[in-house]
DNA sequence: CAACAAGTAAACTAAACAGTTTACATGGGG
DNA sequence: CCCCATGTAAACTGTTTAGTTTACTTGTTG
C-alpha cells in the first residue's frame, strides 16, 4: 500500500486515467448500450483485466465518469450578487458564465448523452437531480439581489428559472436537438436580450 | 397489387401495424442500441421474416417510426393570432397548447430517447431540425401580433423563442432530465407567468 | 381453383459483447 | 534483492445480436 501525496504521478494508476479518458470519449461518441468494453480496454492501451481491477463492471466505470464530469462542471458557473453595485451588469456577467458552459463543446456532448440514458437508468436520473443544484447558483443570486432591494417582492426560484430558461432556448436547446454551434457573438447577443427582459419584468422601475 | 382503399384494414398490413406498434414502444424503453429485432418481433407477435419484409434493417425500422411519431405530434400545436381579440388571452391559450404536449407522456418519451440518438446518428439530427419547425407556429402568431400593432417592432423569432424558452424552463426541461411529471395546474402557473413576462417585455403599454 | 404474394416457425451464420481465466511479466517498497 | 501489487496478452465461455435460409402454410386475386 503506498501513501503517494496526491499531486505525485502514482506510479500506475497513470492507467486509471487512461482508462477514464478512455471511456468517456467512448461513452460520449456512442452512448452507454453502444459502447464495448474491448473497445475502452483498446482505446485506452491497457488490458481488460486491467480495466476490470480499477472498475467492478461497465455500469460502475459509466456511473464513475458521470460523477466526474459533473463535478468537474459544477465548479464553472459560481457568482454571487454583490450590494450596492447595479443589477443589470452583474445579470449579465452571470449569463455569461452560463453562456461559457454552453458553449463548452464536451459539456455538450455529455448532456446529450446522459439525457439518452436518463430513460434505461433511473439511477442516473437521480443522480442528475442532485448535481443538477447548479441552479442553485442562480437561485442564490436571485435572492440577493431581492433582500438588496434591486429585485423587490420576487420569487428567486422563478426568476433564475426564467433567466435560465431564455438563455437556453436559444443558446442550449438548439445546440443539444440539432448541433447547432453557437458563437461568440451570437451568445452575448442573447445574454442580452434575456438580461433585458428579465430586467422588463422584474426590475422595471430601475434605470 | 391491391389497390384497397386507406380506410380499409388492408388485410395483413395489419401486420405492419403490429410491427412498428411494437418497435415504439421497444425503441421508447430501451433506445436503438438496446432494442432487439427479436423482441420487437416477439412483441409485434410476428414472424422475424415478416419484419424484414416490411422494413430494410434495424436503421431503416428506426427512422421510419421517429417519422411517424413526430408527423403524429406536429398537427397538436396549431393557432394563429386573431386581430382584434386583446394579446393577452390569445397568449395565454398559445401556451396551454404546448403545455399540452409537454405534458404527453409518449412524447416526451420519444424526445428523451431521440436526444440520446442524435449522437450516434447524424442522420436523425437533420431530421429533427426539419421537424423542429413546430416551432414556426409561435413565430407566425407573433408576427402577426406585431402586424395588427399589438406588439410593435419586435423580432417575431425572438419573441417566439423567449415565450417557448419561459414555458420549457419549467415544464419540459425538468421532465426531461429528472422525469419530474408536472401536474396540469402547475402548468397554468407557469403559462401565466411566462405570458406576464412576454408582456411586460414586448407589449409594456398594453393593459 | 390455381397461382402467387405474404406470412410462419425454427434453425442457422457470423459477429459482437461482458466478463473470466490462465500463464506470464515487471517494478517499486520492505 | 526478493516479493507481491499490479499489469499484460490472449484465449475462452456463454450469451446476445442482426440478418439469412429453409421448408411450409395461408389468404387474396385474377
Amino acid at each position: 500500500m503506498s501513501v503517494l501525496k496526491p499531486a505525485q504521478l502514482s506510479v500506475s494508476a497513470t492507467k486509471r486515467r487512461q482508462i477514464v479518458d478512455a471511456a468517456i470519449a467512448e461513452f460520449q461518441e456512442n452512448g452507454f448500450a453502444g459502447t464495448s468494453m474491448d473497445r475502452i480496454t483498446e482505446r485506452a492501451c491497457v488490458s481488460k483485466r486491467t480495466v476490470y481491477n480499477h472498475f467492478e463492471n461497465k455500469e460502475a466505470l459509466f456511473h464513475a465518469i458521470i460523477e466526474l464530469i459533473f463535478e468537474q462542471f459544477s465548479e464553472t458557473v459560481t457568482l454571487s450578487y454583490i450590494p450596492g453595485k447595479p443589477l443589470r451588469p452583474q445579470l449579465v456577467e452571470l449569463g455569461r458564465a452560463e453562456g461559457k458552459l454552453l458553449m463548452s463543446e464536451s459539456f455538450m456532448r455529455l448532456v446529450r448523452m446522459a439525457m439518452g440514458e436518463t430513460m434505461r437508468d433511473p439511477a442516473l436520473a437521480v443522480k442528475m437531480n442532485e448535481r443538477a443544484e447548479a441552479c442553485t447558483v442562480f437561485s442564490c443570486f436571485m435572492a440577493g439581489a431581492r433582500d438588496a432591494g434591486a429585485m423587490p417582492g420576487i420569487d428567486p426560484a422563478e426568476v433564475s428559472e426564467q433567466f435560465l430558461g431564455l438563455i437556453k432556448a436559444r443558446a442550449f436547446w438548439p445546440y443539444v436537438l440539432r448541433s447547432n454551434a453557437i458563437d461568440a457573438e451570437t451568445m452575448e447577443a442573447i445574454v442580452q436580450s434575456s438580461v433585458e427582459t428579465i430586467m422588463a419584468r422584474f426590475a422595471p422601475d430601475t434605470e
